[in-house]
DNA sequence: GTCCCCCATGTGATCTTATAACGTTACTTT
DNA sequence: AAAGTAACGTTATAAGATCACATGGGGGAC
């Protein structure tokens, strides 16, 4: 891993690449996440909260480790398998989803919205964004079909570098 | 891990999911990785030689200590950076890719061509093809353009159902 | 209301994947 | 032949993920 998943703040609170009011947004995604998850009739028991909570915070890309730590501090339990549980709810449910680039996760910026996400991933600062995209529509759906292959799910994940950074490196 | 890449044979020898001259198709292979790599003054040593001819004969995603396993048989060095240096290597120098999602390796399928690779990933029986994508000339190079994001790298892994395994599903 | 069952949580142990650090060997350059 | 660098070997350890099993809490059946 290039650089630290797992503890303090990172310089920017990047998402969108975008300055922003982060409480707002914060509070926005988790009534939608209170929205989708009891109108499907599920649990957003305090544990998942949390972990959405701490990701829809940070606004980064979270190892789970980094998450057990801050649970751990929250009171929650403290082994693996709780932060892994509720990561695995929040992912199935479209809340949260897994950077496998990062074995690492973060906040869905989109809830609520049916997506395939992609993601733009900087190198330098691990800063995440998230975008929407179309693979199966190009060459690799057609790709596919030509093979008979049956596509599920897409991970779409570029590696480069921010803006912030880009900048950054010029100056 | 959904299932084994650790050891033992797969039962099909897929690659683009399709039979073929295996043998012919790992010489090939190979010839063309000796010729990229002296053209361009680097070295296939030994090791690095043996990762790649591993993968070409198996043709499929293995995992770096089911690759080690081999190594060690082989009378190489049996310590994970033994492993990892040959694959980082291999990577950087395009004759082997890295399935994100498996945490997995497998040999270039199209070496000597610039390609931005895609893969298909069967989730039933791991089994790996690989394509080519232009992600960056569609939706997800407009977001990073309007983003100021400068992509150098993608990553992208279509998860679904190889039609062997639909083949089979359905009988 | 009580019983029962299921879902979720907590915990210990273990497994898999990956890297750090350091010394040694062997090719290249001059 | 000496010096410099790239590659290798090994020990140790970090980081990521899962298994197995015990406990608790919130419905529905009755």
């Amino acid at each position: 891993m290039t650089s630290d998943l797992k503890s303090g703040h990172a310089e920017n609170q990047t998402l969108g690449f975008q300055k922003h009011d982060h409480r707002l947004c914060v509070d926005h995604a988790l009534e939608a996440a209170e929205a989708k998850v009891t109108e499907t009739g599920l649990r957003l028991t305090p544990v998942r909260r949390k972990v959405l909570e701490l990701l829809l915070q940070e606004h980064r890309a979270l190892g789970a480790y980094a998450i057990l730590d801050m649970l751990r501090e929250a009171g929650f339990g403290s082994q693996p398998p709780v932060a892994y549980r509720a990561l695995d709810f929040l992912s199935e449910h479209g809340l949260v989803h897994k950077i496998e680039r990062l074995n690492a996760f973060v906040a869905c910026a989109h809830p609520g919205e049916n997506h395939s996400p992609a993601f733009m991933i900087c190198r330098l600062c691990d800063a995440v964004a998230e975008t929407h995209s179309a693979p199966a529509n190009g060459t690799l759906g057609d790709a596919a079909r030509a093979a008979g292959f049956q596509i599920e799910k897409t991970v779409v994940e570029a590696e480069g570098v921010c803006p912030d950074c880009l900048e950054k490196a010029e100056a």
